[in-house]
DNA sequence: GATGAATGAGCTTTCATTCAT
DNA sequence: AATGAATGAAAGCTCATTCAT
């Protein structure tokens, strides 16, 4: 299997920092490769395409983050505890590896429409984890019961990624998980009973 | 005054068509002005250079909503209110200008750093007439006191853009404007007391 | 119309030159468009792909040349004398220009088979005017009644072919023309009454 | 002696086999190795490079059939019949192996110059046939005495050659061997006294 | 002898921008 | 002011060949 051999990974490193580094438009396949310490055309005995890179750097490292993320999850009781966990996990990841959070927030972005709805295929997993704490919220009774699954997902997701985005487009200049607890409140504000 | 000879407008309106219908990396210069109905080399009298249409076009459409939205907003007397006809507002001018949707929404967002840094400067505009409801709620004590305003805002974009983006890319096939009253409800409870 | 500015001719003369010279895998369109005195882009202003220019040059060419040769063909009054005119004008042709004879002999071969089906379709005008002249030669009673037309044509193809190649693949180091009388003879008896 | 080990005769086998399915351009080293059976290193233990193999497949495939060509003709009597014996087995050899007939009709035919050469190499022991043959015919009374020698030969290969290449490229439809007849008869009187 | 992972040179085409008319 | 023909830089990908195992 191709993606077991060190050389995948590297490549795939390799796109992340050249990426971030460099932006999107500015990733030639030659810069990835010097960057991964292969010659060019070892990229594609590893990878379809260039495209193929980047949507297996998004599976690689958002999926590893997701499966993560449902763990930690899975270990607490509250729905709030669990949306606290989410939260702070997606801050804290993101803040470790920085190179990924300019990657993902910003140059992905980037990419054309065919690009993004792969992109979205993985990101339905972690949607569908907010979803399940919203229909966990409702049915404990923590959460306003008449609540519209996919508008809280909605709201959810965009204020997290907002302030992710805003934390990145201002180079990283604060530090991003301290945010956790008061963008948790605002959320679990929206989510509550009134 | 360029902007105000009439193939100035017609530029960015055929700007608008073209790259909706095409997607940001297929709306070539020539394209654009085969839609205006002027020649290729006409583009460059108006406009410094391509980026140079892209960043206008925001300004010229986004620069109108806001201002609009602005008077909109100083008609109401409570926060909440505020609040709504803004959700409104956003929801009903994307509805109806669909190419309008699609371009900010998914398009411009592919264009590199440095486009999107102007882009948002001309959002600065809109970020700050959310500021200003916060503040309006938190003084008439609506809102809550403890709320830190940029994260309120992150979210109250963050959610509103989210929800834009999730429905152009559903192709736009349900109604938006009957989503403002829940939206708003989410936010306002976002924001409110305990 | 492209066919009639002066770039279009430039550029097709110049394939040919440099395709002779360098041959068809060396054929680069940087060195043609340099040949041709213009830039690698004004290529695709008048060609919609390299394989265009290939095929263009082979329609503008040979098509020229069967124009030229129906009209000389039509003036002989037998079969016999048609063939003998056939025959030396498409000697003479090649004799007359070498690079083309190179082009059309050996290297337009190498193209794939997408393009031969296109050169063949050109070809056909030719082989229509060897069918012709068949026809007439056995109506005329010049000609055996029993001729099996297509087999007859690829004789009468596969002779001045064999003897134009072999010709160009011995550097075209003897007269090519003179050979005309002894060719026709052969190809007269061929398709003569016992 | 390496081409009298196995893998050499069935890297050649499935050289032919791949060119003639996928065409000169399309058969890679990788693609024969793995119809071969064989690794594509091995490749060069028994050839040089590509080009090697493509000449071996020549030579081996026709230098056999030039052998077993030139022992059927020794067995006749008149010129006209060793011509015979000539068309009918070369038609009968293509009509039996169509991979091997798309190869070297069409698919050989676009390698580059210095490969033809080699090519030719091998053809001139099939071209010392039809010499030896027309010089036969001469010296036996069979053929007109002034007839020149190279071009009859270019005669008789261009229109033996253009019939096989017009039936593979009408995909082989009609039966190739039952037109030695008639073939041979243009020949023949090509060949012959007025 | 046999393997197959790794190499890296090489080329067509697009498109923003210019400038002579 | 307006035109549009001409420019030319820039990059993803293939595949014959090698060589450590």
């Amino acid at each position: 299997m191709k993606r077991n051999r060190p050389k995948y990974g590297q490549i795939i490193d390799a796109a992340v920092i050249i990426i971030a580094e460099n932006g999107y438009h500015q990733a030639q396949v030659a810069k990835i490769a010097k960057q991964a310490g292969v010659a060019d055309g070892t990229i594609y005995l590893y990878f379809k395409n260039k495209e193929d890179i980047l949507i297996s750097l998004f599976q690689e490292k958002m999926g590893a983050f997701i499966k993560k993320l449902a763990k930690a999850i899975e270990q607490k009781e509250t729905a709030a505890e669990k949306l606290f966990i989410l939260v702070q996990n997606h801050f804290f990841t993101f803040s470790n590896d920085r190179h990924l959070a300019i990657v993902t927030q910003l140059e992905l972005r980037q990419s054309n429409k065919q690009l993004r709805l792969k992109i979205n295929e993985v990101l339905k997993g972690y949607l569908i984890l907010i979803d399940e704490i919203i229909r966990y919220g409702i049915k404990r009774g923590e959460f306003a019961s008449q609540l519209d699954i996919r508008l809280t997902r909605q709201m959810i997701f965009g204020t997290i990624d907002e302030t992710v985005t805003s934390w990145v487009m201002n180079e990283q200049k604060y530090d991003l998980v301290s945010l956790a607890p008061a963008v948790h409140h605002l959320l679990i504000n929206g989510c509550g009973k009134k």
